[in-house]
DNA sequence: TGTCGAATTGCAGAAGTCTTCAATTCCGGG
DNA sequence: CCCGGAATTGAAGACTTCTGCAATTCGACA
Protein backbone atom coordinates (compact mmCIF):
# COMPACT_ATOMS: atom_id res chain seq x y z
CA UNK A 1 0.00 0.00 0.00
CA UNK A 2 1.64 3.02 -1.11
CA UNK A 3 2.57 6.17 1.34
CA UNK A 4 0.00 8.69 -0.59
CA UNK A 5 -2.89 6.83 -0.10
CA UNK A 6 -2.38 7.25 4.08
CA UNK A 7 -2.45 10.79 2.87
CA UNK A 8 -5.50 10.66 0.87
CA UNK A 9 -7.32 8.90 3.65
CA UNK A 10 -6.83 11.17 6.23
CA UNK A 11 -7.04 13.42 4.02
CA UNK A 12 -10.70 12.42 3.70
CA UNK A 13 -11.40 12.20 7.36
CA UNK A 14 -9.53 15.42 8.19
CA UNK A 15 -12.62 17.03 5.89
CA UNK A 16 -15.33 15.58 8.06
CA UNK A 17 -13.59 17.14 11.42
CA UNK A 18 -15.41 20.31 11.74
CA UNK A 19 -19.35 20.54 13.32
CA UNK A 20 -20.47 22.53 10.61
CA UNK A 21 -19.46 20.56 7.32
CA UNK A 22 -20.73 17.70 9.48
CA UNK A 23 -24.02 18.92 10.07
CA UNK A 24 -24.19 20.18 5.94
CA UNK A 25 -23.60 16.26 5.42
CA UNK A 26 -26.23 15.24 7.50
CA UNK A 27 -28.37 17.69 6.11
CA UNK A 28 -27.70 16.29 2.60
CA UNK A 29 -28.43 13.08 3.54
CA UNK A 30 -32.04 13.74 3.18
CA UNK A 31 -31.33 14.40 -0.66
CA UNK A 32 -30.12 17.93 -1.82
CA UNK A 33 -30.57 21.01 -0.66
CA UNK A 34 -30.01 24.98 -1.80
CA UNK A 35 -27.62 26.98 0.14
CA UNK A 36 -30.10 28.88 1.90
CA UNK A 37 -31.57 25.85 3.31
CA UNK A 38 -28.42 25.69 4.91
CA UNK A 39 -27.88 28.44 5.77
CA UNK A 40 -31.21 28.79 7.29
CA UNK A 41 -30.14 25.88 9.76
CA UNK A 42 -26.65 25.79 10.57
CA UNK A 43 -26.55 29.36 12.26
CA UNK A 44 -22.96 30.67 10.61
CA UNK A 45 -22.24 33.43 8.82
CA UNK A 46 -22.58 33.23 5.22
CA UNK A 47 -19.06 33.05 4.16
CA UNK A 48 -17.76 30.51 6.72
CA UNK A 49 -20.44 28.64 5.66
CA UNK A 50 -18.86 28.90 2.04
CA UNK A 51 -15.55 28.22 3.06
CA UNK A 52 -16.73 25.09 4.61
CA UNK A 53 -18.69 24.08 1.81
CA UNK A 54 -15.46 24.76 -0.52
CA UNK A 55 -13.30 22.50 1.66
CA UNK A 56 -16.13 19.61 1.29
CA UNK A 57 -16.21 20.09 -2.76
CA UNK A 58 -12.87 20.09 -2.71
CA UNK A 59 -12.30 16.52 -1.24
CA UNK A 60 -15.58 15.66 -3.77
CA UNK A 61 -17.23 14.31 -1.16
CA UNK A 62 -20.42 16.95 -2.36
CA UNK A 63 -21.23 18.25 -5.41
CA UNK A 64 -23.14 21.26 -6.26
CA UNK A 65 -24.78 22.67 -9.10
CA UNK A 66 -27.50 25.57 -10.11
CA UNK A 67 -31.11 24.77 -9.55
CA UNK A 68 -33.65 27.65 -10.44
CA UNK A 69 -31.56 30.46 -9.89
CA UNK A 70 -30.44 28.88 -6.64
CA UNK A 71 -26.66 26.41 -5.68
CA UNK A 72 -27.61 23.10 -4.80
CA UNK A 73 -25.66 20.85 -3.13
CA UNK A 74 -25.83 17.33 -2.87
CA UNK A 75 -23.91 14.07 -1.34
CA UNK A 76 -21.23 13.27 -4.20
CA UNK A 77 -22.01 9.32 -3.00
CA UNK A 78 -24.51 7.42 -0.58
CA UNK A 79 -21.61 6.01 0.66
CA UNK A 80 -21.26 8.95 2.42
CA UNK A 81 -24.58 7.90 4.73
CA UNK A 82 -22.66 4.83 5.74
CA UNK A 83 -19.27 6.53 7.15
CA UNK A 84 -21.85 9.23 9.01
CA UNK A 85 -23.45 5.75 10.57
CA UNK A 86 -20.06 4.25 11.48
CA UNK A 87 -19.20 7.20 13.24
CA UNK A 88 -22.38 7.37 15.81
CA UNK A 89 -21.60 4.06 16.12
CA UNK A 90 -18.37 4.23 17.38
CA UNK A 91 -19.06 7.88 19.64
CA UNK A 92 -22.06 5.75 21.01
CA UNK A 93 -19.50 2.50 22.19
CA UNK A 94 -17.10 5.00 23.26
CA UNK A 95 -18.58 7.05 25.38
CA UNK A 96 -21.41 4.12 26.98
CA UNK A 97 -18.23 2.39 27.65
CA UNK A 98 -16.55 5.63 29.47
CA UNK A 99 -19.45 5.68 31.28
CA UNK A 100 -20.57 2.32 32.14
CA UNK A 101 -16.36 2.35 33.89
CA UNK A 102 -17.15 5.11 35.31
CA UNK A 103 -20.40 4.17 37.02
CA UNK A 104 -18.64 0.49 38.02
CA UNK A 105 -15.87 2.54 39.71
CA UNK A 106 -18.23 4.51 41.56
CA UNK A 107 -19.92 2.21 42.43
CA UNK A 108 -17.37 -0.13 43.94
CA UNK A 109 -14.68 2.43 45.49
CA UNK A 110 -16.81 4.99 47.43
CA UNK A 111 -14.14 7.46 48.12
CA UNK A 112 -11.79 7.47 45.45
CA UNK A 113 -10.02 11.13 44.51
CA UNK A 114 -13.40 13.06 42.81
CA UNK A 115 -11.70 15.41 40.95
CA UNK A 116 -9.82 12.84 38.69
CA UNK A 117 -10.30 13.99 34.76
CA UNK A 118 -13.00 11.14 33.58
CA UNK A 119 -10.65 10.36 30.45
CA UNK A 120 -7.89 8.43 32.35
CA UNK A 121 -10.21 6.05 33.82
CA UNK A 122 -10.77 3.79 30.91
CA UNK A 123 -7.86 1.41 29.82
CA UNK A 124 -6.86 4.19 27.46
CA UNK A 125 -4.20 5.25 30.16
CA UNK A 126 -1.86 1.60 30.97
CA UNK A 127 1.52 2.99 30.78
CA UNK A 128 2.92 5.94 32.43
CA UNK B 1 -29.82 17.02 18.41
CA UNK B 2 -27.57 19.10 20.35
CA UNK B 3 -24.98 21.22 19.59
CA UNK B 4 -22.23 19.55 21.50
CA UNK B 5 -22.51 16.27 19.18
CA UNK B 6 -21.72 17.71 16.55
CA UNK B 7 -18.57 18.67 17.96
CA UNK B 8 -18.13 15.66 19.41
CA UNK B 9 -18.73 13.71 15.91
CA UNK B 10 -16.13 16.40 14.22
CA UNK B 11 -13.28 15.21 16.72
CA UNK B 12 -14.13 11.76 16.37
CA UNK B 13 -13.55 12.84 12.48
CA UNK B 14 -10.62 14.82 13.37
CA UNK B 15 -8.63 11.80 15.38
CA UNK B 16 -8.54 10.33 11.88
CA UNK B 17 -7.15 12.78 9.79
CA UNK B 18 -3.28 12.28 9.60
CA UNK B 19 -1.71 9.76 7.87
CA UNK B 20 0.29 8.03 10.91
CA UNK B 21 -3.27 7.75 12.81
CA UNK B 22 -4.62 6.05 10.35
CA UNK B 23 -1.64 3.51 9.61
CA UNK B 24 -1.63 2.65 13.37
CA UNK B 25 -5.47 1.79 13.17
CA UNK B 26 -5.22 -0.28 9.79
CA UNK B 27 -2.17 -2.22 11.67
CA UNK B 28 -4.73 -2.53 15.05
CA UNK B 29 -7.43 -4.09 12.55
CA UNK B 30 -5.44 -7.50 12.77
CA UNK B 31 -4.84 -7.79 16.67
CA UNK B 32 -3.43 -5.65 19.70
CA UNK B 33 0.18 -4.83 18.76
CA UNK B 34 3.19 -3.76 20.96
CA UNK B 35 4.79 -0.35 20.39
CA UNK B 36 7.27 -1.50 19.00
CA UNK B 37 6.08 -3.63 16.72
CA UNK B 38 3.53 -0.51 15.17
CA UNK B 39 6.81 1.48 15.22
CA UNK B 40 9.23 -0.64 13.08
CA UNK B 41 6.51 -0.82 10.59
CA UNK B 42 5.68 3.11 10.10
CA UNK B 43 8.75 5.02 9.91
CA UNK B 44 8.05 7.86 12.48
CA UNK B 45 10.21 9.02 15.46
CA UNK B 46 9.07 7.30 18.93
CA UNK B 47 7.73 10.58 20.06
CA UNK B 48 6.16 11.23 17.26
CA UNK B 49 4.31 8.07 17.37
CA UNK B 50 3.64 8.05 20.76
CA UNK B 51 1.81 11.67 19.98
CA UNK B 52 -0.23 10.08 17.58
CA UNK B 53 -1.13 7.09 20.30
CA UNK B 54 -2.07 9.77 22.98
CA UNK B 55 -4.71 11.75 20.75
CA UNK B 56 -6.08 8.16 19.36
CA UNK B 57 -6.51 7.78 23.00
CA UNK B 58 -7.70 10.77 24.05
CA UNK B 59 -10.69 9.82 21.80
CA UNK B 60 -11.02 6.29 23.19
CA UNK B 61 -10.95 4.74 19.96
CA UNK B 62 -7.88 2.38 20.87
CA UNK B 63 -6.76 1.25 24.69
CA UNK B 64 -3.77 0.53 25.80
CA UNK B 65 -2.27 -1.95 28.65
CA UNK B 66 0.81 -3.60 29.47
CA UNK B 67 1.83 -7.24 28.30
CA UNK B 68 5.07 -9.00 29.23
CA UNK B 69 6.82 -5.72 29.28
CA UNK B 70 5.49 -3.88 26.83
CA UNK B 71 3.01 -1.32 26.38
CA UNK B 72 0.17 -2.95 23.85
CA UNK B 73 -2.73 -1.19 21.72
CA UNK B 74 -5.64 -2.36 20.84
CA UNK B 75 -9.08 -1.23 19.29
CA UNK B 76 -11.46 0.05 21.50
CA UNK B 77 -14.61 -1.38 19.58
CA UNK B 78 -14.58 -3.57 16.06
CA UNK B 79 -16.85 -0.77 14.41
CA UNK B 80 -13.53 1.28 13.93
CA UNK B 81 -12.64 -1.14 10.74
CA UNK B 82 -16.21 -0.25 9.71
CA UNK B 83 -15.30 3.42 9.79
CA UNK B 84 -12.42 2.63 7.50
CA UNK B 85 -13.92 0.56 5.63
CA UNK B 86 -16.76 3.16 4.45
CA UNK B 87 -13.83 5.69 4.53
CA UNK B 88 -12.18 3.87 1.61
CA UNK B 89 -15.13 3.06 -0.24
CA UNK B 90 -15.74 6.49 -0.25
CA UNK B 91 -12.47 7.33 -1.54
CA UNK B 92 -12.46 5.16 -4.41
CA UNK B 93 -15.72 6.22 -5.85
CA UNK B 94 -14.74 9.72 -5.36
CA UNK B 95 -12.05 8.92 -7.46
CA UNK B 96 -13.55 6.75 -10.29
CA UNK B 97 -15.77 8.87 -10.41
CA UNK B 98 -13.43 12.16 -10.86
CA UNK B 99 -10.89 9.78 -13.14
CA UNK B 100 -14.61 8.64 -14.94
CA UNK B 101 -15.67 11.75 -15.89
CA UNK B 102 -12.25 13.23 -16.98
CA UNK B 103 -11.17 10.50 -19.31
CA UNK B 104 -15.17 11.08 -20.76
CA UNK B 105 -14.37 14.63 -20.88
CA UNK B 106 -11.68 13.65 -22.98
CA UNK B 107 -13.00 11.11 -25.13
CA UNK B 108 -16.37 13.68 -26.59
CA UNK B 109 -14.26 16.83 -26.52
CA UNK B 110 -10.87 16.33 -28.08
CA UNK B 111 -9.70 20.05 -27.93
CA UNK B 112 -10.69 21.03 -24.82
CA UNK B 113 -8.18 23.50 -22.36
CA UNK B 114 -5.65 21.07 -21.09
CA UNK B 115 -4.29 22.64 -18.22
CA UNK B 116 -7.78 22.76 -16.43
CA UNK B 117 -7.23 21.91 -12.78
CA UNK B 118 -9.33 18.60 -12.55
CA UNK B 119 -10.71 19.27 -10.03
CA UNK B 120 -13.08 21.43 -11.32
CA UNK B 121 -13.97 19.26 -14.06
CA UNK B 122 -16.75 17.25 -11.68
CA UNK B 123 -19.85 18.64 -10.56
CA UNK B 124 -18.36 20.09 -7.96
CA UNK B 125 -18.09 23.89 -8.99
CA UNK B 126 -21.37 24.73 -10.58
CA UNK B 127 -21.38 28.39 -8.84
CA UNK B 128 -18.93 30.86 -9.88
C1' DT C 1 -28.63 47.72 -19.10
C1' DG C 2 -29.05 48.35 -14.13
C1' DT C 3 -30.25 46.47 -9.88
C1' DC C 4 -30.98 43.06 -6.28
C1' DG C 5 -30.29 39.01 -3.60
C1' DA C 6 -27.48 34.82 -3.53
C1' DA C 7 -23.11 32.93 -3.03
C1' DT C 8 -18.24 33.12 -3.27
C1' DT C 9 -13.50 34.97 -2.70
C1' DG C 10 -9.48 37.37 -0.45
C1' DC C 11 -7.49 38.42 3.41
C1' DA C 12 -5.70 39.08 8.30
C1' DG C 13 -5.53 37.90 13.00
C1' DA C 14 -6.52 34.25 16.30
C1' DA C 15 -6.37 29.51 17.33
C1' DG C 16 -5.02 24.96 16.70
C1' DT C 17 -1.96 21.04 15.03
C1' DC C 18 2.61 18.87 13.78
C1' DT C 19 7.26 17.68 14.46
C1' DT C 20 11.35 17.35 16.94
C1' DC C 21 14.35 17.74 20.89
C1' DA C 22 15.61 16.91 25.43
C1' DA C 23 14.11 15.28 29.75
C1' DT C 24 11.39 12.00 32.40
C1' DT C 25 8.90 7.85 33.94
C1' DC C 26 8.38 3.09 34.20
C1' DC C 27 9.54 -1.59 34.85
C1' DG C 28 12.29 -5.87 34.44
C1' DG C 29 16.79 -8.00 35.32
C1' DG C 30 21.37 -8.25 37.24
C1' DC D 1 19.58 -0.81 44.47
C1' DC D 2 20.73 0.73 40.08
C1' DC D 3 20.95 0.12 35.10
C1' DG D 4 18.94 -0.19 30.51
C1' DG D 5 15.62 -0.16 27.07
C1' DA D 6 10.75 1.07 26.21
C1' DA D 7 7.53 4.55 26.04
C1' DT D 8 5.80 8.91 27.32
C1' DT D 9 5.82 13.90 28.39
C1' DG D 10 6.90 18.88 27.85
C1' DA D 11 7.83 22.57 25.22
C1' DA D 12 9.15 25.51 21.18
C1' DG D 13 8.97 26.76 16.37
C1' DA D 14 7.05 26.02 11.87
C1' DC D 15 2.88 25.39 9.67
C1' DT D 16 -2.13 24.95 8.79
C1' DT D 17 -6.90 25.88 9.73
C1' DC D 18 -10.69 28.86 11.35
C1' DT D 19 -13.45 32.96 11.55
C1' DG D 20 -15.37 37.33 10.23
C1' DC D 21 -15.14 41.39 7.38
C1' DA D 22 -15.19 43.73 3.13
C1' DA D 23 -15.27 43.34 -1.66
C1' DT D 24 -16.59 40.75 -5.72
C1' DT D 25 -19.02 37.74 -8.95
C1' DC D 26 -22.98 35.68 -10.72
C1' DG D 27 -27.36 35.16 -12.74
C1' DA D 28 -32.38 36.49 -12.85
C1' DC D 29 -35.48 39.78 -14.01
C1' DA D 30 -37.56 44.40 -14.62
Amino acid sequence: MSVPLYQAKAEMFRTLGHPVRIRVLELLQSGPRPVRDLLAEIDVEPSNLSQQLAVLRRTGVVVSFRDAGLVMYALSTPDVADLLAAGRRILGAVLTDRDGLLAELRAHSPSEQPARPAASIEGSTAAR
